[in-house]
DNA sequence: ATTACTTGACTAACCGGTTAGTTGACAATC
DNA sequence: GATTGTCAACTAACCGGTTAGTCAAGTAAT
């Protein structure tokens, strides 16, 4: 393709590409030249626009990771719809999880944390300790404590072995039901 | 080395070394080299044994399930230090649940489920729906989703993004804790 | 002597990254 | 309002190191 002036288009092209791909493959199976057939782009663009693979990698994580704190914000004053919620996210996302999981396996350990995310976990302890201390939730647990709860709870068929599928309830709703049933039983002052 | 005669032998290192590797690496990322190296045994003998690369995780995965069935047996009359005892042993051996994750991310969509794992599943449903009968764990669950809740809390901690690290409790004692104080509250009757 | 095992040397393909050069839009100059 | 220059955006072709996989030849044990 000529310049067509508008590189942002291009970009946003390519990071599309690169989020299935890296969801897919992870960041050592992805390719570079499917990336760049995928996005309709020529290859060298990439290293021109993103540095390098895991230049790109990290456009596109952090692109999800916006996308993730804007949607699902947490209510503490109803944490097993919240986690419904967020169960809800994970099945409309399925590859948002997965490229969370490729990014703890394969550069988690020589990354810093991200900071977004450490606000935003913050900001959720902080409501659930409000609502801990208005009396709407246990105290057994301390708010840190309550909010992994919930998230492992959420994300569980998207973190269970294959082989737990094949035993486990096939249909959506009943898992978002347990999902949600075993955070109110979690949570109960 | 010459040959030694115990090809046993080599074969064991080569596991050793390649299960190392695939838990750090992944099956992409993984190096046939290293691993040879690493196990003081030449690349050749990888093809000699074990076919190609994925024969080799093949033979790495099978060992870390044998082995993980092996240990923690299951015990329905007492979930929760059943869940306590699959927390110690992912803090023991946390190669092996990420070898389990690379296996899930790379290789289960075109891998049929892995039938002992299977029926180890079915036993431990099974036993649970006995616990269940015998009125020593809620019926509000299925015994299939009461074990998927306990899989996926006794291993919450290894699967929370890095983030939720540092929020968290940091001590072994503390998680552990948290872990079968939740099995203990769920599967309340 | 045969079998089982081991090796160094080799290769074809792959893959991330580079480079030299092209294109179109836009703006300054005459 | 043509001409010229500049720059970001883009491309085709290429490069060198890497990687999975192969093979002929050799060695120890039986």
């Amino acid at each position: 393709m000529p310049p067509t002036g508008d590189a942002q288009e291009t970009r946003r092209r390519l990071v599309e590409a690169a989020y299935r791909e890296f969801a897919a493959h992870g960041i050592a199976g992805a390719r570079v030249d499917r990336i760049a057939a995928a996005a309709g782009a020529n290859k060298a663009l990439i290293y021109f626009h993103f540095g390098n693979k895991d230049g790109l990698f990290t456009a596109v994580f952090e692109m999800i990771v916006s996308q993730a704190l804007a949607e699902a914000p947490i209510d503490a004053a109803d944490l097993p719809e919240y986690a419904g919620r967020l169960f809800d996210a994970s099945e409309a996302h399925p590859d948002a999880l997965r490229l969370a999981t490729w990014h703890r396996l394969e550069r988690a350990a020589d990354q810093p944390p991200i900071q977004a995310v450490l606000d935003a976990n913050q900001a959720k302890v902080d409501t659930i300790a409000r609502a801990q201390a208005a009396g709407l939730i246990t105290t057994r647990y301390t708010a840190a404590e309550i909010l992994a709860l919930v998230l492992t709870i959420a994300n569980m068929w998207s973190v269970l072995s294959p082989e737990m599928h094949v035993t486990a309830p096939q249909d959506r709703a009943t898992r978002r039901a347990l999902v949600v049933s075993a955070v109110t039983t979690l949570i109960q002052p």
